[in-house]
DNA sequence: CAAAGTACTGTGTGATACAAAGTAGTTAGT
DNA sequence: ACTAACTACTTTGTATCACACAGTACTTTG
């Protein structure tokens, strides 16, 4: 059992990952680096420099908004929170996935047809 | 049902479905673009400058060899042979898919646990 | 009071896929 | 004979994205 994910393998679905976490409640930068840990069982932890890279990506594109928390002495919160948009492009991204699999699948597991 | 993969996903995978083909057989980079495009059910068309680039960092890394055909008069091809390493990346590569694809499944679409 | 943990940000780098363009030979249609 | 489409390989430049590294700043714990 592989301990890590590779960085070329995870590329392309870092935004889809914190698409579906939103979906599931506002949250924050350091909870939901947190978070990507644990759903991945410690194969994928996100580089902090990564995950606000995406944050100003989704938030540029729309996909989500963001609000400071309510802390009012030090130890600032920038929350985010997916917009009905972000949950169409989750969506989106999810059916994208599960055909993209079964391209994958074909490509590298499977046998050439000797008739075309 | 999506008519192609998008670049972003495929991306990281290009030299295993390269390897892939390859263990079936020598081949050149005309044919390995159809059979690409052949295996995905025309989901991908891998570009030609990508497949080239490909057999570079294949055969700079030892994972592949090359030689040119014996077609005499015009017509050049350029044949590419999987090695005995290129075989083990292969089997490791395959190893990684079958990994990342379940971690990938519990990023995007993994109930966040209440419990810790 | 120092160390570890929490929390956000900016700059620069490396890997990779592709668009665009070029070179050159072959085959099929009119 | 000519042109278009197809086969076949190569080079150059560009865009995206993940991350390493570095920095700022507050809180908790020993």
């Amino acid at each position: 059992m592989q301990p890590e994910i590779s960085k070329e393998t995870i590329r392309g679905h870092t935004t889809t990952i914190v698409l579906n976490i939103l979906n599931q409640g506002d949250s924050y930068g350091y909870a939901i680096a947190k978070t990507i840990k644990q759903l991945s069982h410690a194969a994928y932890d996100i580089n902090e420099a990564t995950l606000y890279t995406v944050f100003r990506r989704l938030e540029k594109n729309g996909d989500i908004a963001s609000y400071w928390g309510s802390e009012t002495q030090g130890g600032r919160r920038k929350y985010y929170q997916i917009t009905p948009q972000g949950q169409a492009t989750l969506d989106h991204n999810i059916q994208e996935w599960n055909f993209a699999k079964h391209v994958i699948d074909d490509l590298i597991l499977g046998r050439i047809d000797a008739d075309v």
